[in-house]
Formats: structure tokens, sequence, C-alpha cells
DNA sequence: GCCGAAAAAGTTACCGCTAACGCAAAACAG
DNA sequence: CTGTTTTGCGTTAGCGGTAACTTTTTCGGC
């Protein structure tokens, strides 16, 4: 006795388009999927058929049988922010170009969600995985992933065995701060990031190293996230508790610029004149703030496109190196830095 | 004689648990996915065995077999702009709370590139699809592909048959314009979004509405691509052509007034003493500029929220209408507005 | 005209999982 | 104590494709 058949999803499959075309399924698939072992009559009709059909290979299907996937994975933090954006664009945009598809997920600063949404990931047999999660957590846990999957780390670098694309934050902000000294600046603030993200280590300990090689006294240091808003708390707090001690300051980001140059402003202090900002991003209204940004160039639509480029390559040549590549900063010298005002009151 | 066996990926599959457990993997299928028709005890026990031996199940598979799959898919346009980007994380979060995975892809201008990327996301039987295409073309596409699978529009209503979340645009426009003639403006300007899009179009026709009723003739109009370097050139040229001719202006975008800014800074026209500047957005920088920006909040977040409640919405209750969700704008006054210096020199 | 190789197509056995059904044992109703 | 549900699990037959192998056809070379 037969069972009842199951319903479809009302999508025709390979076998009714094999059918129709009086061939078997298998040559129906070789039609779709490759140019050998059928001839062009034949592939051409099919094809015609599969157009006139409206047939869509069933992917999971697909993915079962050959046992991978034509997804990339990406896992993402603070997405919402403009630099993981751009990444995930040009990411999307590299892949669509090769065929595949992007999974994302964007999760917290909890390393465990790490190895949830990386689960996630695999349950879905995907090709590999780029991790945006520039944070300063025990990078073991990349190591580990990375034998499961190929993965391909943005901004962190934990060795030969994980492929990775970071930025070399240190140089950014040595730029800065050295083109701050040049100025004449001898007290700097410096009002970064989130403390838990590399990015902000980084520039932090390069603008100290630069500072300790001019031997200067490093100014005040506060931290917001990366944002306008809590740059400008900051800011004010800055200015409650250190007004006049400092005439430069390196800010995280240009939208953190933007809430310090508010709370200077408010505070009746001239930029450039009285104290200069410079910051990080060289985001695309940087150079139309009043006045105009001088800040680091972070390219961050280039990783998306480098960390595909990097994937792939680790797919197609299994047995070489995985890359390591690193991305140059630039300095975008603009208004909202000039020569100081008050030479040498100390250092 | 048996054919040589096909290599795994290695992942632990359910009829290595069933066997280890010493059930089947029916039982192993129900102790993972369901909480009926199997003991407490069976069901610790293989749970156990599961997170022991690291047992991912094959979402391919299970797609495959349930003719579903977990997954939704985003067709999203211009995703680098801010909105866009908050519509996806907040679409993200929401169907990880529920379980599902979010695949994206962001598409050009052409509308035939909806086509491909919906077979593209129905080929994995996603179980709807979010559409963030708010360009004015022909609508009939949308009724179409809503009959393949659920979708809901973002920022497009094509009526009943396919569920939607819009701005009110026009109500948004209004409040901005009527703020502005309430500020004794009689002469404003234009400086909006690319025409091709219905966010554009609908305040455009709102703004000459408002000033129609007012019997007031409308200023020039200009346009650029929500972004600020091309507000900035536009503004440009506004001024160069019309200086004098109007004392407030709308911009499309917050990054668009930051354009504007700019350009009217360098013409030395002072705001909001010379000229007033609204805009659209209320993206968090928009009240730490200077000045502060008067601007119709958009919640793009509260997009994502909607449009996946819609989609849940409609796959669980399939008798009932789709929703149709309005956003209200709401519009915040800052700074950058403040009353015509020139009153009454026309209408 | 025959032979062997290559090309074109078909067959079979899965990929890893779930729906649908089967069936004994336990729980329950009367 | 008997008949009916319910519970707990197993069995079977796919879901819709592809890999690997086999068979048939074509075709060049001698």
């Amino acid at each position: 006795m037969p069972r009842r058949r199951r319903v479809g999803t009302g999508a025709p499959t390979i076998a009714e388009v094999a059918a129709r075309a009086g061939v078997s399924t298998q040559t129906v698939s070789r039609a779709i999927r490759s140019r050998s072992r059928i001839s062009v009559e034949t592939r051409e009709r099919v094809l015609n058929l599969v157009r006139e059909m409206g047939y869509l290979p069933n992917r999971n299907a697909q993915s079962l049988a050959s046992t991978k996937s034509n997804l990339v994975g990406l896992i993402t933090h603070a997405l919402a922010n403009i630099g993981p954006t751009q990444t995930l664009v040009q990411l999307e945009e590299a892949a669509k170009a090769r065929g595949f598809n992007v999974i994302v997920t964007d999760i917290d600063e909890n390393p465990h969600s790490i190895r949830a949404a990386f689960d996630q990931l695999c349950a879905y047999r995907v090709l590999g995985i780029q991790v945006n999660f520039p944070l300063r957590i025990d990078f073991g846990v990349f190591r580990d992933l990375g034998r499961r999957v190929p993965v391909v780390l943005h901004d962190v670098r934990v060795g030969p065995e994980v492929a990775s694309v970071v930025f070399r934050h240190a140089k950014g902000a040595q730029l800065l701060t050295e083109h701050l000294l040049g100025l004449g600046h001898r007290r700097l603030a410096y009002l970064g990031g989130p403390k838990t993200w590399i990015a902000e280590h980084e520039r932090r300990q390069s603008w100290l190293r630069v500072l300790r090689r001019a031997r200067l006294k490093p100014g005040p240091v506060f931290h917001g996230d990366w944002g306008a808003a809590t740059a400008y708390a900051q800011a004010k707090e800055l200015l409650r508790r250190h007004r006049g001690a400092f005439s430069a300051v390196v800010a995280g980001s240009d939208l953190m610029a933007v809430g310090l140059l508010r709370a200077l402003n408010e505070a009746g202090i001239a930029v450039p004149a009285e104290v200069s900002v410079g910051s990080f991003g060289d985001f695309p209204f940087a150079g139309l703030l009043t006045p105009s940004l001088t800040t680091v160039r972070q390219d961050f639509a280039q990783v998306g496109r480098l960390g595909f480029a990097c994937l792939l390559s680790a797919l197609e040549n299994p047995g070489s190196p995985l890359q390591q590549l690193d991305l140059e900063p630039a300095l975008q010298i603009r208004e909202s830095t000039a020569p100081a005002a008050d030479r040498g009151s100390e250092g």
C-alpha cells in the first residue's frame, strides 16, 4: 500500500525537468552545472526547458548531495557601525560575483557567542567564515575554530594557521600623533574607543610610544564607544577636568570627533586655533564637516574584498600558506589640525 | 560489490549519535527538535551525547527533509547607507532570537536584479524574503514575487496581497515644511535624494503640496545621492545660481545636511541666522553637529523589527490578512532652523 | 569494416535528515 | 476487567539532488 505522498513546495524538481526533456536527472544536472560530458544540443534543449519551467535547483539538496554549500558566513560585531557595514557590503559583492551567498550574524561582545555563531554557520556547511570580532579576547578560540572550517579573521592575527586581514593601527596612530607633534603640540589628550577593542589598544599604545620617544608626558585619556553621543559626554568630562591642559586631542573615530567638536564648541574653544583634533576612519563626511577632519583613513571596504579573496585562495590552493594581509593607514590632513598656539609650556 | 564509500565532512551524523545512544535516528531527531513523544530520560541521555560528540544537525539535510529552511532572505539596496544597515541589524537580531538566520544580498538599481536575487534566495527555500528596494519601479514585480514566497516590502506598498512596512514620508516632509513656514520662511529651497527613490518622490510632492496650500512659489530644487559629497557639490551649484533667493533648505538626509552646511559655511552664510536647514533621518550624530540638526526622525531599526514580525505573523497565521504597517515620522527641532530674518519679501 | 577510445547519456547508491506511519506498553475511562 | 487513548520508540520511504560507475553511441584510424 503506497504511503501518502509528501506534498512538495510546488517548485518543479529536477526529475520533472528530466521527464519533460526525455533525459535522466543526471543529464539535467550536467546541463546546469558543467559543460562536459553533454552534447551542445542536449544542453541547450534542457536549459531552455529549465527557463521555461522556472526550475531552480534546490540548494539544500545540492549542498547535501555534494557535502558543500554555496554559503560564506560572516560573524561580525557592532555591525551598525559604518566600518563593519562597509566590510559586509564588499564581502557580499565579492561573494556574489563568484556565485556565493553570505549569511550574516551579528554578535555581542561575549566571546562565548562566537562559538555559538560558529556552530550555527557550520550547521549550514558554509565554505568558510569571515570573523569580524576585533576585540581583545583570548585568541585561542580562533585557532580552535579555524580547524573546523576555513576562517578569515578581520583585524586579529593569531599566527600562520589562520588567515587574516588587519589594519596597521599602531602605524596609523603614529602618523597622526607625529603629525600633531610636528605642528608643535606638546600636550595631547586622548579620546579613544572602547578599551576592549584591539584597534583602540594598539592605537593607544602607539600614541604612548610616540610621546615617550618625544619625552612628552601623555595627557588625559578618555574612552567612548565609537559613537558621537558618548564622545560628547566624555569630551565634556575631559574639559571639565583638564581644560587648558591640552592643545590637541586624538579621537577614536570620525563620529567621536563630531561629539568632541561639539563639546569644544560649546566650551567656546576654537578648532583648530586653540585645540587641534585628529581622528580615525575618514568616512565620506569627514572632509565636509566644519572644520574638516584630519583623520587616518581606514579602508573597511578593502577588508571585505580581501577577506573574501583570502578565503577563495585558501579554498582553491589547500596546500599553500594562508594569507596574512596588512592594510596601510593613510593620514588625511585637513582643517581640524593646525600649528599649536602655545609652544612649549612643558616637555 | 560495494561502491566506494563517499567521504563525509568528518562531522558526526545523526546516525552515529543514534548508534552510540542505542536508539533510532528518529529518537535523536525528536530529542533535538521537540519535547513530545520522547521520555525525559531518553532525551537527556541523547542530548548529553550530542554535546559530548559535538553533533550539529546538518541544516541542509534538515531543510531538504522538511522542505523548509531556517533562513530568512533580505534583498536590500544601497546597504552601505546608515538606514538599510540599521534595518539589517535589527532584522538579524529578531530573526536570531527565533532561531532563524539571515542571508543578505545587496542589489543595484536595476529592477531586473530583484528577480535574480529572488531566485537565488528561493533556491535556498527561505521562509520569507524582506525586500528593501525603495525605488520607484513598476510594483507589479512585487506582486508576482509575493506569490512564490512570503514577502515583506520595506517602504513600498502594493496592496493587500503583500505585507509591508512603510514610512510616512509625506507626513514627515509636511511636518518639516510647515515648521519652516511657521518660522516665517517664505522662500524654501530643496536639496533632496535621488529622484528614483520613493522617499524622495513622496517628500518632494508633499513639500510642493504644503507650499501650494500656503500660496507660495517653490524655490529651487536639487538632487543628490543621500551622501555628503554630492550634497556639497549640489549645494554649491544651488548657491551659485540662487544665492539670496531662499532662506531655508530642506535636505534629503542628515548627511546631505552636512554637505549643505559646509557649502553654506564656505559661502559665508550663517546657519540658522541667515538660512535654516532641515533634513531627514535623525541619525545619532545629527544632534551633535554644529549647528545641531532639525530633522525628521526615521526609525530604520523599527523597519527591521517590524518587518520580521510581519513575516512571522504571515507564517504563523496563514489565513489572516497580511500586515500593512506605517511608521510615524517625528520632527526633532534643534538649532539649524530659526525664525526667518527676511519676512515676507514675496508670497 | 573493425577496433578502441572518447563522448554522451543512463543507473545506482547515497548525502543526512524528517514525515508518516506502525506497534507495543502504559495510562486511562467506564 | 475490558476497550480506548496516549506515550515512547522504531521502521520505511522519501526530500531533491550529486558522485561514481556503467552502458551506449559516435567517431577516427587503419
